[in-house]
DNA sequence: TCTAACGTTAACGTCAACGTTAACTTTTGC
DNA sequence: GCAAAAGTTAACGTTGACGTTAACGTTAGA
């Protein structure tokens, strides 16, 4: 594994130091590995989530608290998948996965409101992009006369 | 045209009093009429803008200083319609309407990029849903056995 | 080897976007 | 006609999401 320093993490993904510190406070990205003397060691899969963070913050608008919700089911996935199931336990873990499984349609049901949402809008803006035309138009033939 | 009080407004929008003054405040939406006694009073445009806001708020995640830019496109096309234009002043309208276009388009330019990293988060769930059924699958085969 | 550049924690500062409260006037129902 | 409900301005409080600074330890290169 690459050892990317903070620094290098903040440059590629655009955040601040302090803002990539404040995310694993949060919880929003698992801890490093530290070096001898306490420096975060990053690997690739960090930058990844970084970016993904950023995407559902800035294009989404997300709260950093519902990325959090996110971030929550894929771990507890990948915590599922690790773990050896007995025998007796198969019901169990059954009835995690539905939960899990709940909570990511509501998810997707969140999104498409929005992606919906977002259509509407870029109509609004396509009829005040027709509105402009029509009138460069109008004043063009004006113009002429 | 029906005289809405502001808590109508408020209700219809499920937005709150302070938030509706604090807005008008910012110049998003325009002052409205004011009774003898100095109440406001709202006409169905303000709800219909107001839900414009929730929504570019919401769902596209803007601050309400982006969307002030929004709204000042909209504002000045309607001043620019209003006004009586002089032949020699035909130009000059010319070269404001295709200011606002070039605006409009890079209004249009952000909202595509958004929709599309939007869709795009929207197939990372859709992976996280197919891990989460796939697993389902998989347990409740192995309870059969 | 030593110093400049970079890292660390911890605490306080800031800004947007409202919420809350106070002190007051207007409107409405009985 | 008058209390209660709803409106007003103005000022201060709060919360989320970081920025900034201080005080200090670590690491890399000449």
């Amino acid at each position: 594994m690459e050892h990317l320093k903070i620094d290098d993490v903040a440059k590629e993904c655009g955040l601040t130091k302090r803002t990539i510190r404040y995310y694993e406070e949060l919880g929003l990205i698992p801890p490093p590995e530290r070096s001898e003397g306490g420096m975060r060691l990053y690997t690739r899969t960090h930058i990844e989530r970084l970016k993904q963070i950023m995407n559902a913050r800035d294009v989404l608008g997300f709260s950093l608290q519902e990325i959090l919700d996110f971030v929550a089911v894929g771990e507890n996935l990948d915590e599922l998948k690790e773990q050896y199931v007995k025998i007796e336990e198969v019901d169990a873990k059954l009835a995690q996965l539905r939960d899990i499984e709940a909570i990511v349609s509501r998810q997707l049901d969140m999104v498409d409101q929005k992606l919906a949402k977002m259509n509407e809008f870029r109509k609004d803006i396509e009829r005040i992009q027709k509105r402009v035309t029509d009138g460069i138009a109008k004043f063009s033939k004006e113009k002429e006369s």
